[in-house]
DNA sequence: GCCGGTATGTTGTTGAAACAACAAGGAGGG
DNA sequence: CCCTCCTTGTTGTTTCAACAACATACCGGC
């Protein structure tokens, strides 16, 4: 096991190479590889285990009842999948987890993990903080998204978006992280009509940009 | 303080109204109560505390830069809000929370929520377990509404949303807790198309309704 | 520099959903 | 029962975003 690479993790940060080893062995973790599209938990399964991705990556897939079936997220290396439904008991998955690829996935039992054990009760406190903060940014992410994606209009979502990337540089001149096809998806709309009213927005004088590079203007007091 | 009904909160749920009582001194509670309008957090603060609406309830306001302001979500009695903040030192807000009616607020300190103390260790790991669910089901909750406006027509977000209702009532009969006006806000779509395209649905043989009272029909086989 | 591939921007067309306005059902109160 | 309010369903019109197809700009290797 690579005990090294698990106190890079988001999971375990903060934790020491000497603890960490300590620690697996009380949380009863498991690890086991995976062959690309090998189902790694199945919907409708109660799970009582996160995983951490070790090594390649999984998908989590969506299956709708009328037969097709879209990838709704993608965990890579050092990230924990699952974590969601382990920590309400009895919750059975809504998705499939799919080796994106071949992987190596460690199994942790979140009763273990948030549950202080005689020999290591300080190290749970750490990693029950970093749970807390996966859990935090996941949701910050979701709900960003789910922001944005919230008006009809295209414009709205942009602007919605641009407002939220401006903010979070403190600054009206920033750069994104997304190509326009990236960010289509990310918004949910068409990538050349996305283009077109981000150029319609630029004539209006709402924004500036070059390529990933936007400005946005002052409101010249609408409504 | 009303110590009963504080037990009976997700957050505090599992623990005794005694040992509560015992929990709050050495949790740095406090309460302040706000009139309607108030500004209870505003976007770019550092929270450290999470707040538990005791009465009343608050609203989660977005500030675009454009000046436009939209309510993106209503937190009632008993429930948390700035969890997620919290739960990331540093992390700054970016929503402003406004008390919806007047209200009145128990705010917690993240830290020793999470912390444990010499004499409450057994009851922080309770608040922990709650904490986690809190996070895990507004996670939930959000996806699933993510999965439902992920498809752009009106027809596959209403048949993702119904199939998973199906799926939760374990049965392809099934009563929604919506009315329309309401599925359609949690859908983004509008009110009488989304009557329309039910209507539809229900004369191609997809579904029956009336009312709140769902049945979906065999998929017949539609390649 | 030249070339191929990819990313981005532009335009016109078409269809689907928003919008508006109204009709038809319930549900509750007097 | 009648009247009103509120929810739901219907229809016709208009808007707007998807789509397709293409033009242009950018980037890397050679």
């Amino acid at each position: 096991m690579n005990y090294f690479f698990l106190t890079n993790t988001p999971l375990f940060h903060g934790i020491r190479e000497d603890e960490l080893r300590e620690m697996l062995s009380c949380l009863n973790a498991r690890e086991q590889e995976y062959k690309k599209g090998e189902i790694i938990f199945r919907a409708g399964d109660s799970v009582t285990e996160v995983g951490l991705v070790e090594k390649g990556s999984v998908n989590i897939v969506v299956n709708f009842y009328w037969g097709n079936s879209g990838i709704f997220g993608h965990v890579t290396q050092g990230s924990v999948f699952a974590e969601t439904y382990a920590a309400i008991p009895g919750k059975e998955l809504l998705n499939d987890v799919v080796a994106a690829e071949d992987c190596l996935i460690l199994f942790l039992d979140m009763r273990h993990l948030t549950t202080t054990c005689s020999s290591s009760c300080v190290f749970h406190q750490r990693i029950v903080q970093n749970l807390l903060r996966i859990f935090a940014q996941k949701n910050i992410g979701m709900s960003s998204r789910m922001m944005h994606i919230a008006p009809r209009s295209l414009r709205e979502r942009l602007l919605s978006y641009l407002s939220e990337q401006a903010m979070e540089h403190g600054s009206t001149q920033f750069t994104i992280p997304f190509d326009r096809q990236q960010l289509a998806d990310y918004l949910g709309v068409d990538r050349s009509a996305m283009s077109n009213e981000l150029s319609k927005m630029q004539r209006d004088g709402l924004i500036s940009y070059k390529r990933n590079e936007f400005i946005l203007h002052e409101a010249a007091d609408a409504d």
